[in-house]
DNA sequence: AAATCCTGTGAAGTTTACTTCACAACACCG
DNA sequence: CGGTGTTGTGAAGTAAACTTCACAGGATTT
């Protein structure tokens, strides 16, 4: 059912690689050149693409960009040649998400294919959240670091975050605190334990997914 | 210079990987077990953690946000072997950075370890990245509508921008869209044209992301 | 040439967000 | 028991964001 789409200029590698594809149970189409991608992109969403680097016309590091406006959910794989490692680095900077390193072997390729994709499942986990509400969230940097504390404390009591945060006045940390509630993010255990809600995950999820974003 | 810490029980490969890791110049210490590490870390601080998922007493895993907690930008590469893969899922969802697979070889370890390496080091140039003001900006739903408008017709004149946001009052978008130039989000062409900037590109595909995951 | 639309500025007003202050209940420790 | 730390609430004040209004120069149309 996944879709994935195969760019590669090798037809020989090409058509191998969709045929492995299918045949562990994915669906593969191939394009011969990143324009192919690109138009391909328009017509059918995929969830997965593996993105030759080096090609004749549009090459992989200029397509990813393109490829991220078109389709910013689908995770992009590039694969480059040894030699030209520094290149993978690049383009996880361009937005591409992982990379594989040719020549590779099939069960190597197929772990980052299913690591690709179960993370992309991951990311999906999101239902009806209001958009304004999430930035609203969001637009507070006192508010985006508490989202972060506790996305990675779990738990944590009220003085904690007070002195995690730095804040003099306790007071003003319960404002937010209260504001993150009211928005349901965040919820209190019965022992006072502040923690996030699974819409908190999500808006702390979306956050980071911003904050990486600006990495590249 | 740049300190990376191995965690494995495993003492033959502890030793091995510091050996490797010197010969390629980079400064390392080994810890036998996760609570080692912790300790460790408390005294010093490391650019990169070699962190074994499978180990007596704390597990890799329960490590992870304890390291986390303790060490925010430090980058974690997981060990862990072929048939448990799915741990590394898990592991990157804990907040782990990266991933390599038991058995590994030298050059493979060498280029995981470099590439992270450069991510940190990237990572820490762009923190200056103001996300206060992207949140700000994205804050607006006049302002996420003008992003997402500017982000498909590429160019468009002030009285299109305000007819197609269906505001009666043209000083008010004025105002939002002085906001966003601001922000340094559009810009005008010398005829007067709103267009994104580069960095208004980037919004914009944060929020399509978000978008596209939350229809999800 | 007058009327109308486009594009904009700046100030005044309103609403919302945020901070600070004063106070209080409860737990815990010596 | 009295002091100290924790965990709050609500009101008052301040700052920031947003809206509305009054106006104006330039381009286009009639």
């Amino acid at each position: 059912m996944t879709p994935v789409l195969v760019v590669d200029d090798d037809h020989e590698l090409r058509t191998t690689l969709v045929e492995v594809l299918e045949q562990e149970g994915l669906q593969a189409v191939a394009a011969p050149s990143a324009d192919d991608a690109l138009i391909r992109l328009q017509q059918k969403s995929f969830d997965l693409i593996l993105l030759d680097l080096v090609m004749p016309g549009t090459d992989g590091m200029t397509a990813i960009p393109l490829i991220r406006r078109q389709a910013p959910p689908t995770r992009i794989i590039v694969m480059t040649a040894y030699a030209s490692v520094q290149n993978a680095v690049q383009a996880l900077q361009q937005g591409a998400d992982d990379y594989i390193v040719k020549p590779f072997k099939i069960d190597g390729l197929m772990l980052t294919v299913r690591l690709n994709l179960q993370k992309a499942r991951f990311c999906e986990e999101t239902e009806a959240v209001d958009l304004d509400k999430i930035f609203n969230v969001l637009a507070n940097g006192l508010r985006r670091q508490t989202l972060q504390l506790l996305s990675r404390q779990r738990q944590m009591r009220f003085m904690d975050l007070v002195r995690a945060l730095e804040i003099e006045d306790h007071t003003k940390v319960n404002f937010h605190l209260k504001a993150l509630r009211e928005a349901g993010f965040i919820e209190q255990t019965t022992d006072k334990m502040y923690e996030l809600t699974t819409n908190g995950q999500r808006a702390a999820t979306c956050l980071s997914y911003i904050c990486k974003s600006l990495e590249s």
